[in-house]
DNA sequence: GGCCCATTTGACAATGATTCTCATTACCGC
DNA sequence: GCGGTAATGAGAATCATTGTCAAATGGGCC
């Protein structure tokens, strides 16, 4: 009984569409990237519509949100699992990555310093290898 | 010779301005905030300025800057070398961090996957001992 | 000091992502 | 099917940030 007990809302079609696009990409996209998808795909979902459905799934924690260096959000379909991400600089591809080590450190430094009630956020960027021989 | 031979700039009034408020403060600060202090402070400098101002600094490394939950950016003066914070979600109180033992996770996580020229960003939110007491 | 000029500034417009509004529409249980 | 509520969409509104461009200013030089 981790967190099925959502207060669920309704499972109309603009929501379905959106979701199954989140699956068409493994890389983050900004929601007006995604809308940009739906209609692509010839499904019709107003822009408004991307922007309420994509917070209500970063609400329940059924897409991951970061924020591009200019500060725009992006979207990812992520595992329900804490975890952390590794992003090529390049080309956007994403790995999903995680370790105790980190989670313990973190915790030790803000124990350290009497900080409670903890989250964090780490994301690595770098050059995938594709985009090093490319 | 690790940096200090920069284009340098010109060192006016209003950089000055800016330089100073940003010793009067330890946590993050959006643009207009700091914009906001100066002219408290009875010091004029035009609100597209600080911005320009504090990009300059950033892309000098001389402020750090990160994203709030919102998107807007915010600005802090801190050490010139690599560190990462741990911020208090309630008033923003900021203690600079670090340790080998993230950056040698990070690192070896990214050479698992063949990622090169690395950087990461990370930092640790919670509530600060003041807050908790409080 | 005073002059020359590239740099910097500031007022204001422009941009662009995100949110709000509100009339219309689509689920869902009965 | 009906009714009522939750959801949608078109467009306006918000708001941080950036662009524009004429006016001001710092520095080097005589
Ligand atoms: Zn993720
Ligand atoms: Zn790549
Ligand atoms: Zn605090
Ligand atoms: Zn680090």
């Amino acid at each position: 009984m981790t967190s099925t007990d959502r207060p669920a809302g309704r499972p109309t079609r603009q929501r379905r569409a959106v979701a199954e696009v989140l699956e068409s990409f493994d890389d983050f996209r900004s929601a007006q990237e995604i809308h940009g998808l739906l209609t692509a795909r010839g499904q019709t979902v107003g822009l408004a519509t991307v922007y309420r459905t994509l917070q209500r799934l970063a609400d329940a924690d059924e897409v991951d949100v970061l924020r591009t260096e200019e500060g725009e959000a992006v979207y990812r379909r992520c595992s329900p699992t804490h975890h952390h991400h590794l992003v090529c600089r390049t080309c956007g591809a994403t790995v999903e990555v995680e370790g105790p080590a980190v989670e313990r450190w973190t915790r030790a430094i803000a124990d350290e310093h009497g900080y409670a009630d903890l989250s964090h956020h780490l994301e690595i960027f770098g050059t995938c290898p594709a985009c090093l021989s490319g």
